[in-house]
DNA sequence: AGACATGAAACTTTCATTGTTGCGTGATCG
DNA sequence: CGATCACGCAACAATGAAAGTTTCATGTCT
């Protein structure tokens, strides 16, 4: 089962920008989420034209937030990699003379589209810094040490820096 | 976007198994909603196993219902099939070092799985007969009138009686 | 000028679904 | 019985979209 992993991709690199270095270039992040720095570019090109990300050229060039954690929504990085269907299920679209088929192809997708407007409120709801933010307090506590320092610490296991 | 069809493809062969015929072979319901033989047995099977089909060999032999439409519900029919990913995002496989992304992985599975659950649950209050019945209502409300015979004409669009 | 980094287009790889072929088994008909 | 019909099952080929790759152009900093 191949899924898109665009958004969860995207998520973590919005946060590695946010917390661990303040610009990286393509390549870099390829090289953080196992991947290639042109699928990067091509992942990360809608988040520029929403204006969650601004790229830059040449020398210290890279990849760098446009706006904070907490004015980027789920949905809008959904939207942004270019809304791809978040359903595996649903109607084909060779439509046959058979109306019953039209029929339950049209009340599947009727079902479908509710459960993805609900999905869709959801993410709205959802910031990427309350998943950043949830994910430290988690982890703190885990650690049984409530500082952020040692929070923090978990985020350094891929040095990024430079 | 090539979705699984096979839920959509099941529902419209369980109608027509009751609506139209009581009983099909493979090569009938293969031409029926354009595939092959094989890849209805394929997706059948499921459904004989779950008890919800029956499949007989030789002369005059094929595919015939085990229970009326109304003992059927879609989250039947979706279990049967083999319950398929019913989401296109989600998180990759490949685990990293990154204890960011598994979070970040973890919170997202976690909201796939919850509207998963509500679906299926909706899937489980709708039933096959659910689907024709409305299908029928709404059709002949269309016609303006209001009689059944005119609404099962409607179904006669595809000759498979024997 | 040279090195760095993104932008964009074209091409290849990957892999699950679907489609296909072939053979075996059981059931009905003559 | 033998022939035909129809499913059962396994193995293989085709399909198509996402991911990966290559290549060249453009812009930026030293
Ligand atoms: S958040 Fe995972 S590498 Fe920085
Ligand atoms: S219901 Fe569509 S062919 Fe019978």
């Amino acid at each position: 089962m191949p899924r898109d992993l665009r958004l969860s991709r995207m998520l973590h690199v919005l946060i590695h920008l946010d917390r661990h270095v303040e610009r990286a270039t393509s390549d870099q992040i390829a090289g953080m989420i196992s991947t290639n720095p042109v699928v990067v570019r091509r992942m990360m090109a809608g988040l520029r034209k929403k204006e969650i990300l601004i790229s830059e050229k040449g020398h210290g060039g890279g990849w760098q937030l446009a706006r904070p954690l907490n004015a980027i929504s789920l949905r809008d990085v959904y939207q942004a990699i270019g809304s791809p269907p978040l359903f595996n299920i649903g109607s084909g679209a060779d439509p046959t003379d058979c109306l019953v088929e039209k029929a339950v192809d049209a009340r599947l997708d009727l079902a479908m589209q509710e459960a993805e407007r609900k999905l869709l409120k959801q993410f709205s709801e959802i910031s990427v810094e309350d998943l950043a933010h949830d994910f430290e307090q988690r982890f703190a506590a885990l650690q049984g040490d409530a500082d952020e320092a040692s929070a923090n610490a978990a985020f350094k296991h891929f040095r990024t820096d430079g």
